[in-house]
RNA sequence: GGUGGGAUGGCUGAGUGGACGAAAGCGGCGGUCUUGAAAACCGUUGUGGCGCAAGCCACCGUGGGUUCGAAUCCUACUCCCACCGCCA
């Protein structure tokens, strides 16, 4: 969330912000609710004090053994005015921090301003896009001739949306997620973290997924008496990772911190349904290995870029062409203030597909999870920063491979780095 | 799923209604001493909120409650530990 402060101070610079995010927040009421708790707040504290005072007094009588009924009777009637208006400041303050959580992050100063998805920016482009020679087989097509992907028994079991990976299919999706870990284990300095699948409220809410995306969340267990407990189905790594130090302070010398972590991923894709959803495009569950950053404020920038450069390599290394855009102020996801996309060639379809979105939160992810850290120690606490990118997403990557790789006769070759985790195979089919 | 025990500051740990934001020890930071270090000694050392400020307020797992006053009493919950049951 961003600072209620700076909304005090900066509530026209926030208004705009929603606007150019096409945002609703109920910024108005916001902003009378805190003039409202912080009068309340004020009137109320100094009441306190005085109640204070006049306890010690009352002890102070007591242990003279003297007659304190009549100040006791007089702090009654103060105890319950306090008691009231105290109700009234916490009844302000849960609606402030309700309406808080619905604020989406201050783009930063670079993000264009835009209303879709072609005022994103095109950054870079890396490989030639290949052509062939004769007619390319879409993924779907390819995928299940060659017995990789089972579509109609993935819906079957689970339903549409769905899909079961086979065979070598299976092993290919396997093979992925060990040469992305490896990758980033050994050559990008990340510490691999298996997380739980499964993340309750105030975790899927310290990332930002809750309250704005809930209906696009699997939610698995409910507790009517505590919502707190209710579990869902993580998204994304990005959220147990992120949220490990949720309520810590770490120390000033272990940052930036690096994690890397293969997770499924279950989004309803509410909304959804129609949109790009042939084959292996938009599925219920996929596969990602993701990269968790925490820095410290002044560097986050340059590990942004770092991060970046981390999730390309995944696709130089499969040899597939991509392109890298920056999102502009409608498509910047709720939290974050700077983001890339890596999107993936696919050459059957002519488009490309993002596989990979590479964020920085800055400190709003930090200020909902109350991450937090010493620069030396006896230090103020400051939050953290923190960044994520999918390094990668798997379906759209073995889309671009399937439809890559490809030969005329419908087998698939395997790219170099692959073969050693796919025991040794050139080819597929 | 059942029974029992627990949750206090960076850590260990005292505190069962009134000067307790909290003893003591460890750790951290600063200093004295020392050629330097260690030891010893001295000092210091939580977080957040409101306020221009002085300052005030809150926080002892979390939420409610009792009371003039709660770390302390009541209550619900969460998590941790141990044992039993079940189980890959």
């Amino acid at each position: 969330m961003i600072d209620l402060k700076f909304i005090r101070e900066n509530t026209e610079d926030v208004r705009q912000m929603l606007a150019e995010r096409h945002t609703e927040a109920d910024l108005d009421r916001l902003v009378e609710l805190d003039t409202r708790w912080r009068e309340n707040l004020t009137h109320t504290q100094s009441l306190k004090a005085h109640q204070n005072q006049v306890s010690q007094q009352i002890a102070q009588l007591k242990k003279a053994k003297q007659d304190a009924t009549e100040t006791i009777a007089e702090m009654r009637e103060l105890s319950q005015k306090i008691k009231e208006l105290t109700a009234e400041a916490n009844a302000a303050k849960a609606e402030i921090d309700a309406i808080l959580l619905t604020i989406p992050n201050m783009p930063e100063a670079s993000t264009p301003v835009g209303t879709s998805e072609a005022d994103n920016i095109e950054i870079k482009t890396w490989g030639e896009l290949p052509s062939f020679d004769f007619e390319l087989k879409p993924h779907w097509e390819l995928a299940e001739q060659l017995g990789l992907v089972d579509f109609q028994r993935g819906a079957k079991v689970a339903g549409s949306n769905f899909v079961l990976f086979k065979g070598l299919g299976a092993r290919l999706e396997r093979a992925l997620i060990q040469f992305m870990l490896d990758l980033h284990t050994t050559q990008h300095g990340y510490t691999e973290i298996s997380p739980p699948f499964l993340a309750n409220r105030p975790t899927m809410t310290g990332t930002g997924q809750i309250p704005k995306l809930e209906a696009d969340m699997y939610r698995c267990d409910r507790d009517e008496e505590n919502p707190d407990s209710d579990l869902f189905l993580i998204p994304t790594a990005e959220v147990p990772v992120t949220n490990m130090f949720a309520g810590e302070i770490l120390s000033g010398d272990e940052l930036p911190i690096y994690y890397t972590a293969y997770t499924p991923c279950f989004r309803r894709e509410a909304g959804a349904y129609g949109k790009d959803t042939r084959g292996l495009q938009r599925i219920h569950q996929f596969d990602k290995v993701e990269m968790v950053k925490f820095t410290t404020p002044e560097t986050s920038y340059v590990e942004h870029e770092a991060l970046l450069a981390n999730a390309e390599s995944v696709l130089q290394a499969l040899g597939l062409p991509y392109r890298v855009v920056q999102h502009c102020t409608v498509e910047l996801s709720f939290a974050a203030a700077k983001c890339y996309d890596i999107e993936v060639w696919a050459p059957a379809r002519q488009r490309f597909l993002e596989v990979s979105s590479c964020s920085n939160f800055e400190a709003f992810q930090a200020r909902r999870a109350n991450i937090r850290f010493r620069r030396t120690a006896g230090a103020k606490p400051e939050f953290v920063h923190t960044l994520n990118a999918s390094g990668t997403a798997l379906p759209r990557v073995v889309i671009a491979l399937l439809e890559t790789y490809q030969n005329p006769d419908g087998t698939l070759r395997v790219p170099a780095v692959l073969q050693s985790y796919i025991g040794g195979l050139t080819q597929i089919g």
